[in-house]
DNA sequence: CTATAATGTTAACAATATTTACATTTAATG
DNA sequence: CATTAAATGTAAATATTGTTAACATTATAG
């Protein structure tokens, strides 16, 4: 039972079909894709995906779930590429955020758009909870190597996720500009970090 | 041709399927409501929204016009509340805006959420620019009061406006406090808005 | 008052998700 | 190895919903 299409049996229909769900995805840049069509792609016919999905919700988790994987990695290499506790790397992991979220769209909006699954979705980043502890673990190492002790790197890693996300999300929607078309989005959040974490340094002092 | 129900006309359907697919939206929390049941709501048949509406996106359109105007309703009430370039006006301001994507929490979604009409949706809120626009005056006003004329409010409000916009989303999907139950949204966002005003005052002395 | 534009109605249509009934293969069991 | 149950596919039918078409009624301009 190898991955050879023997003619009946596809042998990995389900990890097919998730990957054809997010080509398809991909393409369109949208979650509009029809079931028809990634099972078309997968080479099976349209009930098939219904063996291994209930519904479409739940394929589109399947899809989720590797798009928050995709991201965790992309953290992972982030960090190995820059000295523990830097300024750049916290910096490079902002940028790495912003580049995600725009080179993969389709995937980063559907990683947080709601769908009733909110639950299941936060089990989820919280499992693959690399990506947000790698930056927690920068942070901490940050504020010990400037002789702040005190701050909660949890609450302050926190902060700079949500300030990423929400640039990220605005320039998706095309708003981070809104009166000022030459805002930079990294500009903009290298700033604000740069900021909260002088902010960090200050209060050592 | 009051808004009486003659008989055939309704005078105003196209305003009436937009409060009732509003309260739909409301009720439901998701924007799948179906056409034929925000027009029965309207006290018409299945096909007279297409007399107004292109399609359902175009119905949705015109909610979310509603709630841009709604959300800068709030921020003209917000900011009246409070002396001019006060750090509690700004705070406020973010609790205001946190609150809101709680408290309509499907309205909110729908501002932001994409379907391919980004650019008329980037029209809207320039159009109703009230809310980011009273938004940089108060931190204009704050930074004249505080010495510094250096900085371009502008930046600073739109940090401001993605840090509550990355909070209130993060929030919504429930990962605000993946990993610390405790962590309260609003005090996640005036500290941050403090460190960064403060960042611009220690700038200017 | 009449012609026309607006606006509603009902009855199809079309696209899709999903289910049903049946077929084939795999895997477990005696 | 033979048999049988569980998995996994298929084709055809169903259900929901957005949307259009053909026709009806009202409002309005001239």
């Amino acid at each position: 039972m190898s991955k050879a299409r023997c003619s009946y049996h596809h042998g990995d229909l389900r990890n097919a079909l998730i990957v054809a769900a997010a080509e398809l995805i991909e393409r369109d840049g949208t979650l509009d894709f029809t079931m028809a069509e990634a099972a078309d792609r997968a080479g099976v016919s349209a009930a098939a995906p219904y063996r291994h999905f209930a519904d479409k919700e739940e394929l589109l988790r399947g899809v989720r779930e590797l798009a928050i994987l995709g991201l965790g990695h992309a953290a992972g290499e982030t960090v190995s590429e820059h000295r523990h506790g830097s300024l750049e790397g916290i910096l490079a992991m902002g940028h790495m955020y912003l580049a995600y979220a725009r080179d993969k769209h389709a995937f980063f909006s559907l990683m947080w758009e709601d769908r009733g699954d909110i639950e299941e979705r936060r089990e989820k980043v919280a499992e693959e909870h690399g990506g947000f502890m790698v930056l927690v673990n920068m942070v901490q190492a940050y504020c010990d190597a400037h002789g702040n002790t005190e701050v909660n790197s949890l609450h302050l890693a926190t902060q700079i996720w949500s300030m990423g996300h929400g640039i990220a999300t605005l320039e998706a929607n095309q708003l981070i500009n809104l009166f000022d078309r030459s805002i930079e989005p990294e500009t903009l959040l290298d700033q604000s970090v740069r900021t909260m974490l002088a902010g960090v340094v200050a209060a050592a002092a």
